[in-house]
DNA sequence: TGAAATGTTGGGGCG
DNA sequence: ACGCCCCAACATTTC
């Protein structure tokens, strides 16, 4: 690096749920500036702990986003600590004058990108946030008399003719400090510890992480899938979604390269690009309302919803079943073991198997939000929480109560030859699939469960549970 | 981005 | 030919 370069003094950026490099207005400002760029990642407990696979994700991440670093001449450093000490300390260290950062929108990192700015302000520092993680700012879209949207689909007429600008591309080179700050060492085992065996099972099964492979993965989706996207996405036996959602999660991918290669895709007559784009606009639908009413993460949306008579009680046999995939029916089962062993469920299974815990099982939807948020590598608190909200029926243009998934007609409807049920679910198959068997080694031991069991009678029929459901929603009624 | 019950319609078999 | 019944196939309503 020449002495030139040196001089002038280092940025700090701080990555959050934003690793990458293209497409990164913050990162973009401070190559832009003109000196060293010292990329940081800090482990704060204080502000957010993450579930056991998204964690384990997290490092992965963590990897790749050094990795691609490195191509630029550059590197991650990772710390642990409070974000603010741990960021003094470097801006310290390395002389920096400026730290920048993505904003986020939920209220704690609101709090606390309020809090940081001030002290380093007061410091002499500049600090400055960028936007990046969603399409729009949720300030900049409004109903006609003012508000914000509650429901989807006129928000999806306000914004997709939007000009959206282009996204930025990757900076060339990222220039590095003449000396590095200390940093931990990436430890994956401690990634992963939460996991105990299931580690090795999500190393095999679960994507590729990191920038690359997401570009690679929406290529490929853009190539091959999103022509016959509107049927293709709920048929759960076939590759027809567009998995980006743990890249979008991590920021590995911006919404906004998402949106122009959908709207690009639409130009060329792609009968599917609307509703991928329409997919990413139900993201933005739940990052809004997370800035508009933060409570939509942790308690009921729709006012008069606690008397709901939901059952709290994690640990009935039910819910244990539930979670553990063994409630007898067969797409439920299904769908969750795809989310034991590969960190992701196809979308479709998520509403079958969130109405099945709500509805049949008249479980509180905090119980489905925390084991997802849990077993999730795509985990993200604003899509978890809008679409268990959605699911359960208090949340934002949800489904009312009485629509209760039935799951037996789904499976005959989205899985008719029954591939997507053989592929997760080992019990009575003379020769299960990998797949089918991978769960067991996924899941721990103490779960007495193998593959040779005999598959057990519904805990609750679609019948009997549909009609519980109704039953409970006329008692809250009156 | 439901499911099931109920209502309506229209064609065909049959006395 | 006609009325009657049956029953898909849809449409509408209700939960």
């Amino acid at each position: 690096m020449s002495g030139k370069l040196s001089d002038k003094p280092a940025t700090l950026l701080w990555f959050r749920r934003d690793l990458r490099l293209g497409d990164h207005p913050a990162l973009s400002a401070a190559v832009a500036r003109g000196g060293p760029v010292i990329c940081v990642f800090i482990h704060d407990d204080s502000v957010a702990k993450l579930g056991a696979a998204p964690q384990w994700r997290l490092g992965r991440g963590l990897s790749a986003l050094d990795a691609a670093l490195r191509d630029k001449g550059n590197r991650l450093v990772l710390r642990r600590g409070a974000a603010l000490d741990v960021l003094r300390d470097l801006v310290a260290d390395a002389g920096a004058g400026a730290v920048y950062w993505t904003r986020a929108y939920d209220a704690q990192s609101r709090d606390h990108e309020s809090d940081l700015t001030s002290a380093l302000r007061a410091d002499g520092i500049e600090a400055r946030a960028f936007p990046g993680h969603v399409l729009f700012e949720p300030w900049t879209v409004e109903t006609g008399t003012g508000g914000f949207y509650k429901v989807f689909t006129p928000m999806w007429k306000a914004v997709r003719g939007r000009d959206l600008d282009r996204p930025l591309p990757a900076p060339a080179k990222i220039p590095a400090p003449r000396t590095w700050p200390a940093s931990d060492r990436l430890d994956d085992r401690a990634m992963g510890a939460a996991l105990n065996r299931g580690a090795q099972v999500l190393a095999t099964h679960a994507q590729p992480a990191g920038e690359a492979a997401a570009q690679g993965r929406l290529g490929h989706f853009m190539a091959h899938i999103v022509g016959g996207y509107g049927a293709s996405r709920d048929r759960m036996a076939e590759d027809g979604t567009s998995a980006l959602s743990d890249y979008l999660s991590l920021g590995e991918i911006s919404a906004r390269q998402c949106w122009h290669a959908g709207l690009r895709a639409r130009e060329e007559g792609c009968a599917g690009a609307d509703d991928f784009l329409r997919e990413l606009v139900w993201r933005e639908f739940a990052w809004h309302l997370v800035y508009h009413t933060p409570h939509i993460l942790d308690r009921n949306w729709k006012d008069g919803w606690d008397a709901f008579p939901w059952n709290t009680d994690a640990t009935r046999p039910r819910v244990r079943a539930w979670q553990r995939a063994r409630t007898g029916v067969p797409l439920v089962d299904a769908a969750m073991r795809e989310m034991y062993v590969t960190g992701r469920m196809h979308n479709r299974g998520r509403m079958i198997v969130a109405s099945y815990l709500t509805k049949h099982l008249l479980t509180h939807w905090r119980i489905g939000q925390g084991w997802f948020e849990d077993c999730l590598v795509d985990w993200d608190p604003a899509s978890n929480a809008m679409g268990w909200q959605w699911s359960a029926g208090c949340g934002p243009d949800a489904t009312p109560y009485f629509r209760v998934f039935n799951p037996d007609l789904q499976r005959k409807r989205f899985d008719p030859d029954g591939a997507y049920v053989r592929r997760w679910v080992a019990e009575g198959q003379a020769r299960p699939p990998a797949t089918a068997l991978a769960y067991f080694d996924a899941i721990p031991r103490a779960w007495g469960m193998a593959p040779n069991d005999a598959y057990p009678a519904p805990v609750v029929t679609a019948a009997e549970g549909r009609q519980r459901a109704l039953d409970a929603y006329e008692t809250f009624k009156n």
